[in-house]
DNA sequence: GTTTGCATGTAAACGGTTACATGATTGG
DNA sequence: CCAATCATGTAACCGTTTACATGCAAAC
C-alpha cells in the first residue's frame, strides 16, 4: 500500500496534519502492517493537494511552524475507493528473524536463543498494544483488522514459546 | 533482508545460478517472507563476485546462454554470519488486504465478501505448499520456519473463515 | 501455435529512507 | 540539562521493480 493511499485512508477518519498522520502510522495500531516516514508523507500530501484529492487549511501558530491541516475531498474519496477496488496484491511478510533462523545452524546457540527471546517479547508488545486498542474501536473493519492482528500474534507467540522450550530441552540433553 | 544477503544464504545450501536462486525465492517455501526479481538478483551476484564473497564458474551450453554457477567463498560465509549477528530489524507485514478491510465500510458488501474469499483461498494455497514442503526438510532452522509459516497460516485461515461466517449472518439479518 | 521453462543481462523509473535544516516547549 | 514532543520540509541516496533485449526447446 503506497503512502498516498494510506494518507487518503487516514484522512477519511478526520482531518489531520502530516505530523499526526505519521503518529497514526507508528502507534495507531497498524504499525505491524504499514509504516512511513516524514520524508515520504510530506511529499505525498503535497502531491495529493496538487491533484485535488485533499485540501489544506493553514492554522497559524506562534513560535512554531504553522499547522497544515489536511482534509480529504470528494475526489480523494473516490480515488481511495478506486484504489480499494483494484485487485489486491498478495500479502508480504518480511521477516529478518525468520531468515536468520533459517541459518541458525551457522550461529552460536546462545545467539539463537537470544533471537527467539527477542522475537517473543516483540510479539508480546504488539499483542499488548493490540489488546489495548481493542476497546476503543469503531467500525467493523477496524475490529476485523485488530482481531486478525491479535490472532496472528497469539498463534506466533504460542509457537515461538513452544520452540524455545524444545531448544532448551535439546541443549540440556546435549550437555548431559 | 536485502537480496545480496539472501543470495549468500541460499548459496550455503549449494551452488546455484541466478536463475535457480530466483526459483528458490518464488517457490522454495519462503515466498511468504522474501522475494526478488532477476533485475535485482543478477546485479547482486555481480557485486558479490566483485567483493570476493562468491566465485563463479562458467558452464558453456549449446544454444543457450552459458550457465554461470555461483559458489559461496569463505569470506562470503563470514559476511553472512556477520549479517546474521547484527541486531535483527522488526518484522514487517505488508497487507494490502488488511488495509482494504480497514475501509470496508466504503465498499460494496459483495466486494468485501469477495476479498475475504480471495484471502482465504490464498492462505489455503500457502498452507498446502508449506505442508507439501514439510516432509523434505533438513535443518532445524528450516523445520522451524516451515512450522512458523504453517502456524500463522492456520490461525489466519481460522480467523478469516469465522469472520466470513459472521458477515454472512449479518447480511442475512439485514435482508430480513 | 502458444505458453512455459531455461538462461542472461541492462536501464530507466519508482518509492522510500536517511540525514539534514530549524527551533520553541514541556517533562523527567 | 537532556530528551522527547510538536511541526515542517528538502535532497541525496538506495534498493527494487518493470520493461526491454534475445532466443531456443519442450510440452500442451
Amino acid at each position: 500500500v503506497d503512502v498516498r493511499t494510506f494518507c487518503l485512508g487516514l484522512l477519511t477518519r478526520g482531518d489531520a496534519t502530516g505530523y499526526e498522520i505519521r503518529k497514526q502510522f507508528e502507534d495507531g495500531g497498524y504499525r505491524h502492517f504499514a509504516d512511513a516516514s516524514f520524508g515520504s508523507i510530506y511529499p505525498a500530501l503535497g502531491r495529493l493537494t496538487e491533484d485535488g484529492l485533499v485540501s489544506v487549511r493553514e492554522e497559524p501558530q506562534e513560535k512554531r511552524p504553522d499547522r497544515k491541516v489536511y482534509s480529504i475531498t470528494p475526489a480523494g474519496r473516490s480515488c481511495l475507493v478506486g484504489a480499494l477496488l483494484k485487485p489486491v496484491q498478495e500479502d508480504r511478510h518480511r521477516s529478518p528473524f525468520a531468515f536468520a533462523m533459517l541459518f541458525s545452524h551457522l550461529l552460536p546457540e546462545a545467539r539463537v536463543r537470544a533471537m527467539l527471546d527477542a522475537a517473543i517479547s516483540e510479539k508480546e508488545t504488539t499483542l499488548a498494544l493490540l489488546n489495548e486498542r481493542a476497546g476503543a474501536i469503531g467500525t467493523w473493519g477496524e475490529r476485523f483488522v485488530n482481531g486478525l492482528g491479535r490472532t496472528v500474534a497469539e498463534a506466533t507467540l504460542d509457537y515461538l514459546k513452544s520452540q524455545r522450550c524444545e531448544l532448551e530441552g535439546a541443549s540440556r540433553e546435549a550437555a548431559e
